[in-house]
RNA sequence: GGGCGCGUAGCUCAGUGGGAGAGCGCUCGCUUCACACGCGAGAGGUCGUUGGUUCGAAACCAACCGUGCCCA
């Protein structure tokens, strides 16, 4: 150490991460050390799959959480020797993507439909050039180690071609078809979106009961309704066959008020005795419940409210109008021909696009989907058999609950920016043409000899980002990425993606490489803000993981977000994040404290005197208490809570601190309860050795007792070598 | 409506059958030559309520109250 080096580390007691965090980094980077050959096995390696952040987003606190947990198992398993890789890439993000440019483009005047689908495109990928890494440039300010040269993105050439084969092989199995369905439809992204995409919310809605009147009789069928507009698509109303109020009615016929119509009643165990009249309408053009009972009972299904929102030419009179005025314009129709029997204020929940915040229409429309039961089968035995093992244990439950009533995939999308649907429709004789290669589709029809058209549509982005853990690594080629890492070991993962993305991997793992992805999946928490409200944008509850690094350093967060984190949602504190700096400070100290005692470093000591022994027994004991927690995923809080890991990184418990507690215990053991086993009343049996604490000491309780004073070791031996690289972060 | 959680010290949270715990905050004492982002000592809890199971319950069961999330 230079006479100036010496200086500046007496002068710079206290650490400073905006010096060290960049310099740092860089020589991580430069050092290739988180670059690992693709050498060895899955079974001998380490190696995790990033949950791919959006190419449109900025780190939040779920990444910077997310990517700690990853950071300390990746950097603990690169430290004991393990080739270890992290792989990072982003994800294309469809539907928030496109909208972020088609915002853009508006404030120039201008839709996406001026610019023409090529165009705008095009026009994506420019913005993506400028802006789509700014996303991994803050994962490396979190110092996150994953192997930034091999950095992937789900529209990447050869990402592309692992889609369109799995699609082409999903489809060739008979899996993937096309179908007239109900599906979510957001009138915001004029898209279908997947029931996963759909957020309920409590809304206050007025239920409209209305007068049906029954065919050939004076009665009247009365039916509650919140969303009376869609009575002209009306074409049954069903009853609970064991209500005896309406027994006569099944099979005769009511008239659809305002339309005419003649339409049956019939009987459906589906129907709630309780709620409204009984007598429930049955819409099948327009709600998922009454579509499911139409196509069991075949009745016709028809659309009054069109893609835009507005009423179709089937709504008669009512042609034209948005949703929200037929409503109103029919509420009134009703009263006028003396039909509304009653009105009252009704408080359901009600789905909005999770993407564009507008209120779904269910709309029955023609989309491509995936059959699900197949792939969900083995999906669904892996887990019970814990070859993926799912962590806090009660998420494989939800997760096989819900695997086990799993329903069709609509993975088509109504917009530009995603992996067009790899499909070719010949018009003239109707012949459709799958490919994995859009360069090998024919320019003329085999059969015919018609043009083709290709599929408007895109997929899902979800498709895409099922096929993560093997696509990045290379796949469909057989890469040596693929054979060293592939499975991974771990995955981590807000709960809220569970089925939308780590089911799906389990699935498409399974079906394509024909391994599971991962062996563990560890559900973390969510970190709520302060007041334990949501985090959110738009209700300015977030907190800006990056703030937090410039203030207190990225290992202060990182540790804060690991101490704060849990099996339950907690909130995000303040004082763990100080902690966390505390502790960077002390092990700045610590450091000093060696380097400036320290002339000469020649070897490793040997313990000659029993402070050096129990310091080191200690550290001893520290390691195997992170290792054996870090390795069994075992609530990764913990390595910031075990009185280990405590004494050996942060503040150092005195023995006579310990032995305080063991006296106020023993204290309270004593005036409480005798010593003795309560089976067998003696001492001697193990029962009450165990509770009296002889035989089993805690580790608190264990320091030397000749020990009064913190021990210094500078005087009897050789202060210890520091290690090579203090490399976790 | 169905399901899953949570309720433990002032605050944020661990603790799944036999000791009431951690961090922060608080009080008191330390200008000890690595660190005041420090060191040491201490106070503080009918473990939501009620009932049950048990020799024994913060933990298991039931009901209730409060609170959150997911699904329909």
């Amino acid at each position: 150490m230079s006479a100036g080096d010496r200086q500046k580390l007496e002068s710079t007691t206290r650490y400073d991460p905006t010096e060290v965090e960049a310099r740092v980094f860089a020589e991580w980077i430069d050092g290739g050390y988180f670059h690992p050959e693709a050498e060895g096995s899955p079974v001998e390696n380490f190696s995790v799959a990033i949950p791919p952040p959006n190419v449109t987003g900025a780190l939040h606190m779920g990444h910077a959480l997310n990517g700690s947990m990853q950071d300390a198992l990746v950097r603990m398993n690169r430290m004991r020797g393990k080739n270890t890789l992290w792989i990072l890439g982003t994800d294309h993000a469809g539907i928030a993507t496109q909208a972020v440019v088609e915002k853009d483009l508006r404030k120039e005047g201008k839709s996406r439909h001026d610019l023409g689908r090529e165009a705008f495109v095009e026009r994506v990928w420019e913005w993506k050039a400028e802006y789509g890494s700014r996303i991994v440039e803050q994962y490396k300010r979190l110092g996150a180690s994953c192997d930034y040269e091999r950095e992937r993105f789900t529209l990447d050439e050869g990402y592309v071609k692992a889609v369109y084969r799995v699609f082409k092989q999903l489809f060739d199995k008979g899996y993937i078809y096309r179908d007239n369905y109900m599906v979510n439809w957001d009138p915001g992204s004029h898209s279908a979106i997947s029931d996963l995409e759909v957020e309920n919310r409590e809304v206050e809605d007025v239920l409209y009961s209305i007068d049906y009147p029954v065919e050939g009789s004076d009665e009247v069928l009365t039916v509650a309704t919140v969303r009376p507009e869609t009575m002209l698509a009306d074409t049954a109303v069903a009853v609970n066959p064991d209500d005896e109020r309406y027994g006569h009615l099944v099979g005769q016929h009511v008239v659809l008020p305002l339309v005419g119509r003649r339409i049956p009643v019939i009987a459906d165990e589906h129907v709630d005795v309780e709620f409204g009249t009984g007598a429930l309408k049955i819409t099948p053009g327009h709600d998922p419940n009454d579509f499911e009972i139409g196509r069991q009972h075949g009745l016709e299904e028809i659309g009054v409210i069109g893609p835009d929102g507005r009423m179709t030419e089937e709504a008669g009179k009512f042609e034209g109008l948005t949703a929200a005025e037929a409503q109103a314009a029919v509420v009134e129709a009703l009263r006028t021909e003396g039909r509304l029997r009653a009105e009252e204020p009704y408080t359901h929940s009600v789905p909005f696009s999770h993407r564009s915040g507008e209120r779904i229409e269910p709309l029955i429309s023609l989309q491509w989907f995936c059959r699900m039961d197949e792939l969900a089968q083995p999906a669904i035995e892996v887990v019970e058999r814990d070859e993926v093992h799912i962590t806090p244990s009660q998420w494989k439950r939800v997760y096989l609950d819900w695997m086990g009533e799993i329903r069709p995939w609509c993975i088509s999308r109504q917009l530009w920016w995603g992996h067009r649907i790899p499909v070719w429709y010949c018009d003239a004789c109707g012949e459709v043409y799958v490919a994995e290669d859009p360069a090998a589709v024919p320019e003329r029809c085999g059969s015919c000899g018609g043009e083709l058209r290709q599929e408007e549509d895109v997929l899902d982005t979800w498709f895409s980002s099922a096929i993560w853990p093997f696509a990045t690594l290379g796949w469909p080629d057989d890469t040596p990425e693929l054979r060293a890492f592939y499975p991974t070991s771990f995955l981590t993962t807000a709960r809220e993606i569970l089925f939308l993305w780590v089911a799906r991997m389990i699935m498409t793992g399974i079906e394509f490489p024909g391994a599971i992805p991962f062996r563990d999946v560890y559900v973390h928490s969510v970190i709520q803000a302060r007041d334990g409200r949501r985090m959110s944008k738009s209700l300015g509850t977030g907190i800006d993981p990056l703030e937090e690094i410039d203030v207190h350093g990225a290992d202060a967060l990182r540790f804060g977000l690991l101490a704060m984190s849990s099996t339950q949602d907690v909130r995000f504190s303040d004082a763990k994040v100080q902690q966390g700096r505390d502790l960077a400070n002390k092990l700045w100290n610590a450091s000093r404290l060696i380097l400036l005692n320290t002339v000469e470093v020649e070897a490793a000591p040997r313990p000659t005197c029993v402070e050096d022994r129990w310091i080191l027994s200690r550290l001893e004991r520290t390691i195997a208490s992170v290792t054996e927690k870090l390795e069994t995923y075992d609530r990764c809080r913990r390595l910031t809570r075990s009185s280990g890991a405590t004494s050996a990184t942060g503040t150092w418990r005195s023995p006579s601190r310990a032995s305080t507690t063991a006296r106020r215990r023993s204290r309270r053991r004593s005036s409480t309860r005798s010593s003795g086993c309560w089976r067998c009343c003696t001492r001697r049996c193990p029962s009450s050795l165990r509770r009296s604490g002889t035989s089993i000491p805690r580790a608190k309780d264990t320091s030397p007792s000749t020990l009064s004073r913190r021990p210094t070791s500078r005087s009897s031996t050789r202060p210890p070598k520091p290690t090579s690289r203090a490399a976790s972060g």
